[in-house]
DNA sequence: TTAGCAATAT
DNA sequence: TATATTGCTA
């Protein structure tokens, strides 16, 4: 019903091309998650393959009660970090006019497209200023916390650590680089290209770090490698399975990248926020995920 | 106030 | 296991 205006994802043009684009240029992807209930509120039940074209009207709509495109809807922590997202009132659960700020946020799930994304925000800002708060920003996905971006982040770097300790150089993005741990969070590590300076030189940001430009060949030639398999979404071990093979053919270069073939400007891919509610053992969890939105 | 880290909890 | 939270220092 609603149409998508694309308003969110335009970029008016600042920059030319290939140019890199400051920070405070950058507009936001709209990037959202979603909480089931709010799923529901929307009358949307079918949020795994149901709209994999149209859920930019989901997106949107969503957007819209906050953050239609304000780049700093996400990032106010100093009044409400959150309250915007999961609201009390339509989660019902504690709907006694307590503010949101209590209420627990669902876990969020790193899959590989939001961690990429981190990663390209981390790696256009730089060592130096790629601070949770500041990464935050630039990753701009709704609902997403400095919390949570500060507890991936000190595991990343602890990541980056291991793969200085022990390659130093043989990295960029190959699974079983690591010799030692490679875990599924390795693996999800793994699954966006480390850029090289990252590894390299100290951690001191003395590198001012490399072009997005080169990091976007980078990371079009390592995203043909290591695409499916990773199980977006999917939180527990039991298969929604979802019916998206290809869900993130486009969400490649993310933030970074810009359609330069068009007049029209759009940073990365709408990405449509999903739960996933999973029953284990009996017990309910529910996560949040990212289904990037491939358009093909 | 935020960052960063380790430990701990869920 | 992955992520969140906490407690602490800077």
């Amino acid at each position: 019903m609603k149409e998508v205006e694309s308003s969110n994802w335009l970029i008016s043009s600042s920059s030319s091309s290939n140019e890199l684009p400051n920070p405070e240029d950058l507009i936001p992807l709209s990037q959202t998650l979603i909480t089931p209930d709010l799923a529901l509120a929307f009358n949307i039940t079918n949020l795994n393959n149901n709209n994999l074209n149209n859920n930019n009207n989901l997106n949107h709509n969503y957007l819209n009660s906050n953050n239609n495109n304000n780049p700093q809807a996400v990032s106010t922590p100093s009044s409400q970090p959150n309250s915007n997202e999961f609201d009390s009132s339509e989660l019902g659960t504690g709907d006694n006019g307590e503010p949101a700020r209590t209420l627990k946020r669902p876990r969020l799930v790193w899959t590989p497209q939001l961690h990429k994304r981190f990663v390209d925000a981390v790696a256009h800002l730089g060592i130096k200023n790629a601070v949770p708060k500041t990464i935050m920003q630039l990753m701009s996905v709704d609902g997403l916390t400095r919390e949570n971006v500060a507890s991936h982040l000190q595991k990343y770097r602890l990541y980056l650590k291991r793969m200085q300790g022990l390659s130093g150089s043989g990295n960029g993005g190959g699974y079983g680089s690591g010799s030692g741990g490679d875990s599924a969070t390795d693996r999800l590590f793994a699954s966006s290209p480390v850029p090289p300076h990252f590894l390299h030189q100290n951690y001191d940001g003395l590198m001012p770090y490399m072009p997005v430009a080169v990091l976007q060949q980078q990371h079009q030639q390592q995203q043909q490698q290591q695409q499916m398999g990773l199980g977006v979404g999917v939180v527990g071990g039991h298969g929604h399975g979802h019916g998206h093979g290809h869900f993130n053919r486009h969400f490649g270069s993310g933030i970074m990248s810009r359609e330069m073939s068009q007049g029209v400007h759009r940073v990365g891919n709408p990405v449509h926020g999903s739960y996933v509610d999973d029953l284990e053992n009996g017990k309910e969890k529910k996560a949040l995920t990212l289904f990037p939105v491939g358009d093909d």
